[in-house]
DNA sequence: TATGAATGAGGATTCATTCAT
DNA sequence: CATGAATGAATCCTCATTCAT
């Protein structure tokens, strides 16, 4: 039974990016097996490679398109420029944002760089360090204004970008903090991290 | 032609366990075979089975021996009691110095708790949070003390946990840094990220 | 986006009898598949079936047209009757002349019998059988006029033609030997074979 | 399961070797799957792994293994130097007995060189020069001693061994022909086509 | 303890083929 | 007449694991 009456090429591959997500995060590239993703689409595993030319291929696409649509959403927010604290305050904000809707995605990203080709692993690699270098360069400002207090910038944002990326690993909606918040702690630790003061919020 | 002469038990399991947390840790649990890890011991693929019942054992093994040791690490290092910001010094220092000397154990505890099956990931999970306590109860006497200002010690335990063993995914002996720096950026960002002010540091 | 603009059917079904022709020659029937021979003609392997029902047809009209076209030709040449060391000759002359014209299918037409279906393997072998038994009579009639010593007509003349065909194996135009030199060498070894004694040709 | 009482590696390589001769030279290589050649030895197609690497290397052991033989049994049976005509008239007789034993065998290393990798058609096709160059030689030495009329000898060399091999394609023991007779009659051709006129033999 | 030969399930991918469009 | 999305079986090969040796 080819073709299946009312099938169409981009709803199967949007389906077929969402259930490889999930699966890629929750098992591990190497534990899911392309008849898995292909089960989670409604679909026989060859019907996959009508959309993608190998596994790879798909890991790539998945990293890729995220990498692209996280710096994307950032440039949207954050279009105007602003002061070093203003700036990694609104970083930290987007970013804790932008990371509990989509944990799976986040999840993928870091997670897996380690199961991309090499040639693959650069892409990513090189998306994944233009967004670390606006962290970085949020810093730069800040210490050369007198607000930050950083002996080693690259190190400070990575660390910081650790520490915030972290939420991933145990925030579920519906769970007793609210997105807002997990936004408002993690800002506030990351302020004070880099030793500015923010306003005090009310203790959660 | 069983048993290659000068062969012995305890020696091959330790290379067995050497080998496995590195290829685990570099290629992800699914991603490694038997076989790979047979090569890399120098022996045959039926001969680790005299030593593991099968790799879902192994991986438990090497996971909770790790965080055994990170257990017992902690506890001969910091066995008297201090004051809640030199007992977080101390634990910022602690995690990184170990962290920084054992990335592939590190690593392989973070990544891959959702290789375990159910029953495995529930020890490791227990040992993990035994640790993740520690560092919170550090937070709520500082809280209490005033020392600290901390609005969730849960969630800003799992925050600094987060940043300090991100250390892993860049730092390489040998790199600009030396070990000794990267333990005063992190404990500094630490210590400061809960608004207690340590003393500074020279800027490296 | 059915039917790219500029194409036709005929076309479209010579061109497949060309790739196919070639790709089954060089690499075997099982180890082509459909895709390979879309790709080399240019469209989808979908558009295939609307010229050919399935690819053991496709083989099947590849080698029956060639043994027809074979027998056609050699018809069209030697029309007239001619004396059994003429006929020969001629036969020859014609066998190296055409196969050397059309190395593909001939290849295909000897190398390929065992991929057909019984039924279609009958039809090619009874073609080829045709062609086989031509020579058969003509060493008959040289054995009846005393003027070829053969001692069974039908095993001398599959072995005289294995020895014509395989100029298939290496020859190759635009190499050292002329097409004409092939065939006076095949010709002359194809008559001593059966004991009569060409006229020597200058030495190649 | 495992390793079957009784099961030993040399015996089962063994049959795999025979098996899938037989199945390559009946279907060709393209159309043979390891599955098949499993079940004709009488394993899972995983355990054909343990003695082959790859169904790549076991054609070109094949190939490579037959053509030493062949070369081997011929440099025995012909130890000692021999006139021309005698010395092709043995070479005659030998490849025809050589052959109609091992027809499978031919078969393959005629007819599946164009499955070979490029490295391994490379090995292969070297020890068929070597063996075609014997027949060269003894057709030059019958050239310049005058006993052989020769117009271009490498191109009679392939075509008389092309004749021979031809042999493989309809003889069947246990036909109307005895080897014997098949061996008189090849062999006859292929003396009288350089015009040595052998003593007559009777009619078969 | 180790090997080497085996299993049977399953890996990614390709196959010939179909049919709605 | 061609495409593109699908099928289901088959491809080669690898998997974790077992057990006679």
């Amino acid at each position: 039974m080819p073709r299946t009456a009312g099938s169409s090429g981009p709803k199967t591959a949007q389906t077929i990016r969402e259930a490889s997500t999930r699966l890629f995060a929750c098992d591990g590239y190497g534990s899911v097996s392309m008849r898995q993703i292909a089960e989670a689409v409604g679909v026989q595993a060859s019907a996959l490679y009508n959309h993608y030319p190998n596994k790879q291929a798909l890991l790539t696409d998945l990293m890729v398109t995220h990498m692209q649509e996280l710096l994307a959403a950032f440039r949207i927010e954050t279009a105007d420029k602003a002061a070093p604290e203003a700036a990694l305050e609104r970083f930290a904000r987007f970013h804790i944002r932008y990371h509990i809707t989509k944990p799976n995605e986040v999840f993928l990203a870091y997670m897996e760089l380690r199961s991309l080709d090499p040639e693959n692993f650069d892409k990513v690699d090189g998306l994944r360090r233009s967004y670390e270098m606006i962290l970085v360069n949020i810093l730069r400002d800040g210490r050369s204004n007198g607000v930050f207090k950083v002996t080693n910038t690259r190190v400070t944002g990575m660390a910081i970008l650790a520490m915030l990326t972290g939420v991933t690993t145990w925030y579920s909606p519906g769970g007793q903090l609210s997105g807002q918040d997990v936004e408002d702690i993690y800002t506030s630790l990351a302020l004070r991290s880099v030793s500015y003061q923010p306003k005090v919020t009310s203790d959660v």
